[in-house]
DNA sequence: ATGTTTAAGAACGATAATGATTGATTTCTA
DNA sequence: TAGAAATCAATCATTATCGTTCTTAAACAT
């Protein structure tokens, strides 16, 4: 098979599933390491895709670079699966809150098809859900830079009038005692209302948010349920505080 | 086998194939490999294909040509022109509102660097504008999926709360008799209201949306200030009934 | 018949691509 | 935090491909 081919082999599937690894491209195209790894090299130097440990990542454009630290397959694949199964717990007729972020972002392709009302106050989801034909309420006010996240006291006030079955948020922090926490204070205040105008609230987080302690104080650890991906041993003690899920 | 019909059956078969190997050609034409690199030597001279290590590949289309004949060039640098001229009316200080669409949308350029707060119903307005740096605040409410707008009667509540020194919209009919006027009613509901919350509006336009008339009213033709790019002279009589702005 | 021209194949050293190996680095796991 | 496992970049020998040159053979002109 020519180089070229192989390239061309590597963007589209690229095209279609965000994360590549070595492996996988060394059993799909019958190529040892070292060539798919050339080829990687080779496309990085083109700006077609960003190489990350175990693989590659599809390069983003310019507008929703969340600029995280997405530096390996795996934990990119974990991160997918937290999303993932996030998105299965939501049921026809919900009225969900899609918190901003990266991991919340992840789900939305996983909502398709279903009959839903989201509300969110991330101005990149509001304009993906509605791709995906999705129902959205977006949440109005002032907007962070940063990741393009609708925050403020207008905000606030307009989360008062709204209800919501099931809340979607990401996390910065989540301690047994210090409960879930973030960095920007405003930020907390949004989620903090979110998750009290719903009747059930998700924290989606990786692991690497475990045991970690944030400025702002959002929740305490009882008042959402943690939805991750691999609990340490140290950390199966989390689970006699809150509700845990494992994806 | 005549070197012309090699030369025909190298560039069908690229026809169909996108890539092919030296090899494969070899075998196809039985000649030598010293031939078949002489034959892609010859059309890569011609330009017919591209030469790749171990074969050959299709010449790429010339990339995207804009495709766009001289008119609709001009029509665009037309609304560019307009865009430019509203933006040019922004001083320090104001806080504007930024109707949905692509023409309020090619004025945000043009107000990087001013001191102001821009208050907008436009998804894609409110990531832009916030990357240009500019407080921005978005109003909340459903999204329409076509055009990315927020509507409903949530993001004309949130618009009573607030008050603007300009407003710059967007609009699908100018006529005399019957104002201004646009296509879905939910979004003629939000643009009067922006209009009535501000000081001074401005209706953005090209000359193709002037003496049209569109389904849902706005506003009166006396109540917002025209700019458009060029009028002809049975529009000039337009300017007996509201102000107009040439760009 | 002889010399010239042209296309083709063969030969070969130069260059490029590949896959295996290795030791360093990163990530994972206990 | 230490050791194991995975992944990496660099290197090297092997193989594939390349461009050039040389040779052969047929077509054509003189």
């Amino acid at each position: 098979m020519l180089t070229d081919e192989r390239h061309s082999f590597i963007l589209e599937q690229l095209e279609q599933k965000n994360t590549l690894t070595v492996q996988e491209l060394v059993e799909k195209l019958g190529h040892s390491e070292s060539t798919i790894r050339r080829d990687l090299t080779t496309l990085e130097d083109q700006d077609k895709l960003v190489r990350i440990h175990g693989g590659a990542r599809k390069k983003r454009k310019p507008v929703d670079e969340p600029t995280m630290d997405e530096k390996t397959v795996k934990f990119m694949q974990e991160k997918e699966k937290v999303s993932q199964l996030a998105a299965y717990l939501v049921n026809d007729f919900d009225v969900i809150y899609l918190d901003a972020g990266t991991t919340t972002y992840a789900m939305i392709p996983y909502l398709e098809g279903k009959n839903i009302t989201v509300v969110t106050n991330g101005v990149p989801h509001a304009a993906l859900l509605t791709d995906y034909n999705i129902e959205t309420i977006l949440v109005g006010g002032k907007i962070k830079q940063r990741t393009k996240a609708v925050i403020g006291s207008i905000a606030e006030r307009q989360l008062d009038e709204v209800n919501f079955t099931k809340a979607f948020m990401g996390m910065n922090g989540v301690d047994i005692t210090q409960g879930f926490t973030t960095p920007d204070t405003e930020e907390a205040a949004i989620k903090r209302k979110a998750i009290r105008q719903s009747n059930q609230s998700y924290v989606l987080v990786d692991v690497s948010k475990l045991d970690e302690v944030s400025f702002s104080k959002v929740a305490d650890i009882d008042e959402c349920t943690v939805i991750t991906n691999h609990l340490s041993d140290k950390q199966q003690r989390l689970k006699d505080y809150t509700r845990i899920m494992e994806a």
